[in-house]
DNA sequence: CATTTGACTTGTG
DNA sequence: CCACAAGCCAAAT
């Protein structure tokens, strides 16, 4: 069964443990999609809800959320991170530490 | 087939 | 650190 692109994306973000994050443009490389980072978020904005795919650990190369600081979306993104232990100093996330790469 | 769009990235000032 | 520009590329229109 040949894999779509969103396919392989999710199933990247779906093997980021918990208590890590990743960046968009590293999502897309390790699903073999180099340089397809915005495909990345238009593939999350595709997911249906409740589903199983932790979303929230994909921020950007910044170490940002990438959504407005006073939306919703934001406020619970931080939250299910910092609930993994993700650490935030200035609402960005030190990559250096966090950032998942692969095991 | 041309244009627009987007949960991006990197460089410059 | 902030703003803006350019680069990038698959999907949708």
């Amino acid at each position: 069964m040949t894999p779509t692109n969103r396919e392989r994306i999710w199933q990247v973000i779906d093997a980021i443990p918990a208590g890590k994050v990743s960046t968009y443009g590293t999502v897309a490389a390790m699903a073999g999609l180099p340089r397809q980072a915005r495909a990345v978020g238009k593939y999350l904005a595709e997911l249906p809800v409740g589903s199983k795919i932790p979303w929230y650990r994909v921020i950007n190369a910044q170490g940002k959320i990438s959504f407005p600081v006073a939306s919703t979306r934001f406020l619970k993104q931080k939250q299910l991170l910092e609930v993994e232990s993700v650490r935030f100093t200035n609402n960005k996330v030190n990559l250096k530490v966090f950032l998942w790469q692969g095991d």
